[in-house]
DNA sequence: GCCAACGTTGGC
DNA sequence: GCCAACGTTGGC
């Protein structure tokens, strides 16, 4: 048995932000259109916990922890041929892209803000706060997530 | 709204 | 298979 491991999803609050996520309960991770992000979509299990990042907002940054509660499937809107996201080169004997579902946890007090992150020592190394990096969804370490629920005194204990 | 960075596309 | 053009991401 391994451990549960951590993520970082991106998504835009204008669009869908954390409070949907509440709102909603379970919701596909749907959309991804990047290969990386793709693969670290496939890698994720049940359990695993996410960071629900806001971008494109202000400020930009963690707006609470996400659990993955489906392993990955194909992703339904590549066959939807009136989606911005429907993909012409996929089957569904081949699907070429991936979602997971994943359900809210923990709403942070105040949404730690890019800067704040940056700031943080375990997240130098991190491609959140490299330049030039747009990955959707990345990997996180278990000091990176505890960090980051500490700077804003959350306490994963209930969960 | 600007623009740097980067991934993808498509001509050759 | 190269690489220029283009589209997108996402912070500011």
């Amino acid at each position: 048995m391994r451990g549960v491991q951590y993520w970082l999803l991106k998504s835009e609050p204008d669009v869908f932000g954390y409070a949907d996520l509440e709102r909603v309960g379970v919701e596909p991770w749907n959309g991804v259109r990047n290969y990386q992000a793709r693969n670290f979509l496939r890698a994720m299990e049940v359990g695993d916990l996410a960071l629900f990042y806001h971008s494109n907002a202000t400020p930009a940054g963690v707006a609470g922890v996400a659990r993955v509660v489906r392993a990955a499937y194909p992703d339904d809107l590549q066959f939807d041929s009136g989606s911005a996201y429907f993909d012409a080169r996929s089957s569904a004997l081949e699907p070429r892209w991936s979602m997971v579902d994943v359900a809210p946890v923990q709403a942070f007090p105040r949404v730690l803000s890019l800067a704040e992150v940056r700031a943080l020592p375990a997240w130098a190394e991190s491609p959140l706060v490299q330049r030039g990096t747009r990955l959707s969804v990345l990997p996180v370490t278990a000091l990176q997530f505890r960090a980051a629920l500490e700077a804003v005194g959350v306490s994963s204990g209930a969960w």
